[in-house]
DNA sequence: AATATATCTAACCTATAGGTAAGTACCTTA
DNA sequence: TAAGGTACTTACCTATAGGTTAGATATATT
């Protein structure tokens, strides 16, 4: 068996990883993805999904997904408000991710 | 075909996902498990890897890295120093989670 | 008329992750 | 003798991500 040993670039701003890691590197970011998931959600929901977070930070990171065209927002013209979002191609692309980082936990943090 | 909807449970601080981010979570951490990778590297070598950061962030990470046990750290009684850097077991099981990070950026950030 | 619901908005504050820059120690090379 | 390589350490500073609290809106319910 020959050694291919792998190649690794200088990861400089150009590096995918460090693109990746611009956009979905925050705090909660990954974890909102992760809980939107395959689902249609509502805010409401979401948030009680993820214990912890701050109204004003969810909605921060679920404006700045929908700006990056990661998540897809839809308003209801109800009252009280009904606000669904869900995950774009490109948002669902970032599961893989979550997937792994799932994994991860599950077999070396316990 | 039926549909099987994924089950996706609350994310409080037991979450695995939530875990791994509390130790990879952060701005750097990630970028230099990957660039340590499958390698045995120096350190003077790993900052010139990652343009950008800076030598005390980068120690620091180390320490906190090595703390946590993702990475080894040799050092050699020579001088100049000599200090060598590689992934544990367990930092060889974050790799999955960059590649994925990569492919993210791959196909989605260009 | 008071309370609840749902989705935000806005003002304010702070902790800390991270940046900057200089210094240390020892040897090598020019 | 002076500059350079190597792996840090220390001190100081700051920008900003994120936390806290209160309020807006407009109906329905009690």
């Amino acid at each position: 068996m020959e050694e291919t040993p792998k190649i690794i670039m200088q990861s400089d701003i150009n590096c995918p990883v460090r693109k990746s890691l611009v956009l979905l590197g925050g705090k909660w970011t990954l974890l909102i993805l992760f809980q939107i998931n395959e689902r249609t959600i509502r805010y409401g929901e979401l948030k009680r999904c993820i214990p912890g977070i701050s109204e004003k930070v969810l909605i921060h990171e679920l404006n700045v997904l929908v700006a990056n065209e990661f998540v897809a927002k839809k308003s209801y013209a109800e009252v009280p408000p009904r606000v669904e979002y869900r995950l774009t191609d490109k948002g669902l692309n970032t599961l893989p991710i979550v997937d792994q980082l799932a994994a991860f936990g599950l077999h070396n943090l316990f």
